[in-house]
RNA sequence: GGUGCCUUAGCUCAGUUGGUAGAGCAAUGGACUGAAAAUCCAUGUGUCCCUGGUUCGAUUCCUGGAGGCACCA
């Protein structure tokens, strides 16, 4: 491992000030910012995902915002693959890199990876998708039992996201889903990490996130969310703030009502980012509101 | 002013023929290996409006009071 090459990871919340904070960073130590948001790789999904501004873009170099379409099949496994590729290249010319993001599972592939699995038909997730809303989902529990026994009792089988991509591994490969797991243990990165969390009392969060998505509103999210209406059922937009709006385009419910549950379900993320966040012990957390100053010399110190 | 109805969890309400109570929603905690802004799991200690009475025991019955709603004046 070379010593000298950094990831400083900045997680937190959404709406606490992330990319303020990572801007203000990246100009200290000129450095550039991948973005492990999942969800504003989409370019048509803008305003919705709160992707920064102009002016912030163009105060410092930001990767991964806004460089796929809602149409491209997008995972993990290739954002883990991309931003390691992304940051040993922008580690020759600088020692530092930004890695910024809500994304929790986004984040943690890139700094401590994943397992490999190997590509199966999509054709077998779709077959499981009609086998589990024709037949239930304990059709799909005794399937496993049979194929995998160390999963079904390891994975969480009320899940059906869970429970079908175990089964399609196992379907698709041949072998048992846990077969896989551990196997090319981590594969130690070449860079060293300082985790920084950004934390607020909830109350303060709930606040800016109501707050962010009336300015959403005001922005023309209905606009933006009605120009990617028809294909609603797509993967990328199972995202708040679209959702919501699909309800209220199909007649279900009120914009009013629409809005407030854009705000509940906002509220709800961010409650599973902390629950997430929470468990990494290795994260220095730090006020919304502390002076980026006290971060950089965090950083520094924890450098030498 | 009169009559009737209502007052129980953050909200909307149910309920106890008198043995201190429970649904939905909200909220909270948790999980998380290619759908992750997704998906799933778990969690209900509240002066049952206040006061006095009856009773072994009152949130429940009775008296008085306060607040709300409706109708009649």
């Amino acid at each position: 491992m070379d010593n000298n090459k950094y990831v400083i990871s900045v997680v937190g919340t959404t709406a606490i000030g992330k990319t303020a904070l990572g801007i203000q960073l990246a100009t200290y130590f000129n450095a550039e910012i991948i973005s492990a948001d999942s969800r504003q790789f989409f370019k048509e999904m803008e305003i919705g995902t709160a992707v920064p501004s102009q002016e912030e873009l163009t105060a410092a170099k930001h990767h991964f915002i806004q460089n796929l379409s809602i149409f491209d099949n997008y995972s993990v496994g290739d954002f883990e693959k991309e931003a390691l590729t992304k940051i040993a290249e922008l580690h020759e010319k600088n020692d530092i890199v930004i890695l910024l993001g809500g994304s929790g599972l986004y984040v943690d592939a890139v700094l401590k990876g994943l397992d490999y699995f190997p590509k199966v038909t999509p054709k077998i997730r779709i077959d499981l998708k009609k086998q589990l809303a024709e037949q239930g989902i304990k059709h799909l529990q005794n399937q496993l039992l049979k194929l995998d026994e160390v999963s079904y009792k390891n994975i969480e089988i009320s899940n059906p996201q869970r429970l079908i991509r175990a089964l399609e591994i196992c379907i698709g490969t041949g072998k048992p889903y846990a077969s896989f797991l551990n196997k090319n243990k981590k594969e130690a990165r070449n860079f060293s990490t300082i985790k920084i969390g950004l934390k607020a009392d909830r109350e303060i969060i709930y606040n800016r996130i109501n707050q962010r998505v009336d300015n959403m509103i005001e922005n023309g999210l209905v606009k933006e969310a009605k120009s990617v209406y028809k294909h609603k059922d797509l993967n990328a937009l199972q995202t708040v703030g679209y959702r919501e709006l699909f309800l209220f385009f199909d007649g279900e419910i009120t914009l009013k009502f629409a809005i407030e549950e854009i705000k509940k379900n906002t509220r709800r993320f961010a409650k599973r980012q902390i629950t997430w966040f929470k468990r990494d012990t290795d994260i220095q957390w730090f006020n919304y509101n502390d002076s980026s100053l006290e971060i950089i010399k965090f950083i520094t110190q924890s450098r030498n």
